[in-house]
DNA sequence: CTGTTAGCGCTTTCAT
DNA sequence: ATGAAAGCGCTAACAG
């Protein structure tokens, strides 16, 4: 609709007064004292030509650009990534801030690129996010910009939000003792790999660590562990199975995550057995499945949105912190009973 | 690392030529001939300081940002934003751009915040994206702006990119002919609300006409419509069961989406049927879901990345159209086989 | 109390 | 063949 846009001048101009007063009265600086009436005429103009600031000219005086850069190694792709890219866009719109979403897919070269393409639109930070929280490395970067590192760490640089998963994993453990389970847990998709890869896979080494600590401080093991390589349906459903025809008959599934646990209602299912009534399941994430299943699934969740809107938080308000730990909430349904006495 | 940015009068001092020089031969400028010497001298320079063109400086004089908005009422949040901000990310990254990413909630009063926010950044273009497809209301804009609607459309504005359901919907339909299937086609999750409000849902309507279209087009009817109020997976269980309550025996479902077949398979394994065998499954969206599902889940998918991409590709081309659809490719997977002859 | 002036980094006439 | 100068829209010293 409206030709183009009007400018400082045009607001100066209607007003009758200097494009500077226009620019201090519309910025509300507070020392200055121009007259009441000088206030007046340059809202009243500002008002009626629907004036709003060029950010970017603005931006090339003030070198604040109110916008900020995502970057991300799978972005969009993700139900993982969703959350965390919500979160973020929530607190940069609280904070009068927007933000520019890029995807890596994980290679350097599009990583550095990235970098660059945001770094030429003079970003005020950058958030660097990884699906599978892992060691990010960071080419070198100005350093006056400000970056947070979002459920993945870095040595130098960074300040990283992190999912509590120490904390998280002793949580699941408690929910199956809390409801009477003790020698009966099998543990489904335990993976040496990743417990001992504290590199590749920062938080789900400590997801481990907290249920192997929560279970020694009280006194129990696993009367099974199955291993998984990849965390899918397919896995959970397999190992499961491998469970039953070892004919062990346990009363509580701990699945290390949401996809394994749908995968093992399959295997349960086919053993003809009813989640909770003959054996309880309790897992991680909080996917979207979890909530499909039936009897719905109780779980540790990953806190994506808390994660992203800690982040521009932590990336605007430059407080010094290392390493922020969000609480996992545990999303309890229907999953978890007393142990039947088969 | 490096303090503080190169600029071009940096190059333009180390180069010994003018600012304007180095502008020229940088962009690569066709008709102006400056000496061999001097393109050499200046690239050199500009490598040698690594040199970037701060692309905020420059959309000030050119009205080119090289940054398009991407205002969606809710991104992130779902599995199906996902696809489409990945192919736009794709798109855009081809061409050399970057996306700014907003979310409104589809909330009048954030989706006008939105598109200030963005037109104050001078973004080349708007994409407006919709979860569900539906019309979408655009406040008035900048005639230069360019626009297209995503998922959505527009009466007055825009080019629009949709998924061709009509065309989906036949395809289903066509997928269980084949098969052999014919009068035990129960259609699940009906619902008379969307087929009529073509307003709120243009292509849903659109899915459900060409099922009809081409079950006419065949002679045949459903020998059963179950509605459904909410397509989740609990409707689609809910349905399912009214559907064999009533002892009727389909040899196929026909499933508007996948979480409601999720449902279904459900009420199906507790029917005691089996998957293809005992009876057939064909979906639409290719939802995450789709590939968990034992067996798989033959579905119809909404092309998400294909149509983020072509419309960040119109909205750069300017090319004229009005609405473009997006082809629904099928997924086949194990859910449909030859009708049993129980 | 208010306006002039000088840039931010870049592109673009227009002279030379 | 090359450069000086103006100006995109804005803010910030510095004078009046």
């Amino acid at each position: 609709m409206s030709g183009k846009r009007a400018t400082l001048a045009d607001v100066a101009r209607l007003s009758g007064m200097s494009i500077t007063a226009a620019s201090m009265i519309l910025n509300g600086r507070p020392d200055t004292r121009l007259s009441q009436d000088a206030h007046d005429r340059v809202n009243a103009a500002a008002q009626a030509l629907g004036y709003r600031p060029n950010v970017a000219a603005r931006g090339l005086r003030t070198d604040k650009t109110l916008t900020i850069g995502f970057i991300s190694d799978l972005v969009a792709t993700t139900r993982f990534a969703s959350g965390l890219i919500k979160g973020a866009l929530e607190a940069a719109e609280a904070a009068g801030h927007v933000v520019l979403l890029l995807e890596t897919g994980g290679d350097p070269q599009r990583e550095a690129e990235a970098i660059a393409a945001v770094l030429d639109r003079q970003v005020d930070g950058i958030i660097f996010a990884t699906m599978r929280a892992r060691e990010l490395f960071v080419p070198e970067l100005p350093s006056a910009t400000a970056v947070v590192m979002l459920n993945a760490s870095n040595r130098l640089h960074a300040m990283s939000v992190l999912p509590d998963e120490e904390a998280g994993g002793r949580r699941a453990v408690q929910l199956l003792i809390e409801r009477g389970h003790r020698d009966g847990i099998a543990l489904i998709g335990q993976n040496d790999e990743v417990e001992r890869d504290k590199f590749r896979s920062v938080t789900v080494a400590r997801r481990v660590a907290g249920i192997r600590s929560e279970m020694a401080k009280n006194d129990l093991t696993f009367m099974s562990e199955e291993s998984i390589w990849l965390w899918e349906p397919e896995g959970g459903y397999k190992a499961t199975r491998a469970l039953f025809r070892r004919n062990q008959a346990p009363s509580a599934l701990l699945c290390l995550n949401d996809r394994i646990a749908f995968g093992a209602y399959q295997a349960l299912a086919e053993e003809g057995l009813r989640v909770p009534t003959d054996v309880s399941v309790a897992s991680f994430d909080n996917d979207e499945l979890a909530a499909y299943l039936r009897p719905g699934l109780t779980t540790v969740a990953l806190p994506h949105e808390a994660m992203g809107r800690r982040a521009v938080e932590l990336l605007l308000s430059q407080e010094a912190q290392r390493e922020v730990l969000i609480e996992m909430p545990v999303v309890e349904r229907e999953s978890i009973s007393v142990p039947s006495s088969r």
